[in-house]
DNA sequence: ATGAAAGCGCTAACAT
DNA sequence: ATGTTAGCGCTTTCAT
């Protein structure tokens, strides 16, 4: 049997409370009875049971992480992040991965699972406008990632979709491209970031006086992945629709559709210039490099974090809204020059 | 409050017991009564109080997997096969990051999260075979990953890591390279995966009787990331070493030396072959496509899950050591063709 | 500044 | 086949 805060008190000649207090940072302990009770805490290798403590308190410390799927590069850094700053909070993260699933997506909400965990953030794919009602009212502390299910009442931490692509487009028509085709946005969502990097894209377009061919608005499925890039820029080439062009709507789709262009025997930037978003580590060693949007990378995770855990400690207010500032990261998929890495390490 | 088992069973007319019993699977119940108890969970939305049982039990149905960074593609696909083998076992992870530091490594196995984890999978990266008494009198479930410290009493999964190396090697040589750069061994790590596959290598050189020039045997830092691959190449050709191929001790390094050599403006796999190990997503869509090998990446998540679910439950017996078939994958960067996607999707 | 008693929700052990 | 009792290890009253 594992050492408890009795065998701790008894040692220490104090009770059980006293113990939870010293280990709780309770202020009012005299400062030898401190000591005494953390000298027999290391004596013993006293480690608290979390346990017993959580069903006393009805809290775990444990947050729930919900995404699509960790193997994809894009969630997989945006869960390292989270644990990281989550560790920061004292906090342990479970990772549920709901595939995009709309039955699992809203399992993931009332599962046995958020008996285990103080909050959720929670990063749908399938779920949409209507859902939002699931959403309000749960019994725990909620942060969306994204905006497929918007509602004001919940905090959300997103991203500058429409800004940042339409700085994306506005990139590719500054270098001369007439022809771009946007890659990613789906006739059935209405919400969610696909529309509204598609607003962008057309804003730029507008902004720029030049009329959106509807054959460049190319549909995809939702995942956005390297195989799903690939096919569909494989169909355009097949089909010959004319463009000098790409931005899609995230890298991997960005990374596919550039191994297809490639392989079909054109260059990259010379025949088609390439744009991504998400700024993924992959596509800093692609060849050639990926130009692409951070929108935000390292701010997103540390907020939806930050976020969760001021509603768990019950320290905040009202519904927030997060989004922060992007950044356009030119790479050689649109001419930025690919610089040898043994000389940029030295330079 | 939420809805207790006291709450069922009155509803039931029962006792608290029998909703345990009917909860838990016990098989001798009167079905009438089972009904009734069903009934009444139903009605209520009674859902059982995981802490509560853990805190009875002393099991949580929780794991750990403890390995350097997610942002790592190996290890978020690892991650992503072991929570969903995890969740057919009806177990939940907790993902924990210890960067390859010492220090965190040796603090997982004995931190606090492990009163909170049924058992362990742990893939260390600074330990070595010192340390292998830090493994055994531990008083938790352990899987080991990989062969960094090695011990016959513990549940290992690996990999066959010096035959694959040499499959890989043969791979190179039989297209005729005659100067291949092993590139990944570390002069001050005498186990682990980096001197198995180093044997490989060499083994692959003295079956076909050919010298290796030590000049080509290039080590690394620990970090097989991207970055090193292409800063270690870059190095290379800086120094106007001769060679033909690289064979990457994983896949990371391979795009990463696969990307500085095309920055140089050498060719892959005219000027430099390519071969990698792992087997990642990354390397299907890279431009060329990556050669590597295939150490088992659907069959090591799964075991792991199982070894450790099986010690978990107590019906293991004595230490098991698995290390699942390998497979060659040929890419472009060895010369097989890259397809084209639309194309291969219809064939 | 510290202690005693009670109980969080569940299940093991025993009883019937 | 089901009920009773006790207690897992902690924290929350309340008392001193």
């Amino acid at each position: 049997m594992a050492v408890t805060m009795r065998d701790v008190a008894r040692r220490a000649g104090v009770s059980a409370k006293t113990v939870s207090n010293v280990v709780n940072g309770y202020p009012y302990i005299k400062p030898e009875t401190r000591d005494r009770v953390l000298a027999a805490i290391e004596e013993l290798g006293y480690q608290m049971n979390a346990t017993a403590r959580s069903l006393r308190t009805g809290r775990t410390g444990i947050i729930g992480l919900a995404l699509p799927e960790l193997r994809v590069p894009y969630f997989a850094e945006l869960a390292g992040a989270v644990i990281a700053a989550a560790e920061e909070c004292g906090l342990t993260v479970i990772i549920e991965q709901h595939g995009g699933r709309r039955d699992l997506e809203l399992e993931v909400l009332t599962g046995a699972r958020r008996h285990l965990t103080d909050g959720l953030i929670y990063s749908p794919l399938a779920l949409g406008t209507d859902d939002a009602a699931s959403l309000l009212d749960l019994s725990y502390p909620l942060v969306l990632l994204g905006e497929r299910v918007f509602h004001p009442d919940i905090d959300h931490v997103t991203m500058q979709n429409t800004a940042a692509a339409r700085a994306a487009t506005e990139h590719l028509l500054r270098a001369g491209r007439r022809r771009i085709v946007a890659l990613g946005p789906n006739p059935t969502q209405d919400v969610g970031s696909a529309p509204l990097r598609l607003t962008g894209y057309r804003e730029a377009h507008e902004a720029a006086g030049l009329a959106v061919d509807p054959v460049l608005v190319v549909p995809t499925i939702r995942t956005w992945d390297h195989a799903t890039g690939a096919r569909t820029v494989g169909r355009l080439l097949d089909d010959g629709v004319d463009f000098d062009a790409v931005f899609a709507f995230n890298d991997s789709l960005a990374l596919g559709a550039m191994h297809e262009i490639q392989v079909r025997g054109l260059r990259v930037p010379d025949d088609v210039a390439v744009v991504g978003f998400d700024a993924i580590d992959e596509g800093r060693y692609s060849n050639p490099t990926l130009t692409t949007i951070d929108p935000g990378r390292t701010v997103i995770p540390r907020e939806a974090v930050r976020l969760l855990d001021e509603r768990r400690r019950g320290v905040a207010g009202g519904a927030r809204r997060i989004a922060p500032d992007f950044q356009l990261v030119p790479g050689g998929s649109t001419g930025a020059p690919d610089r040898a890495a043994a000389t940029a390490a030295v330079g």
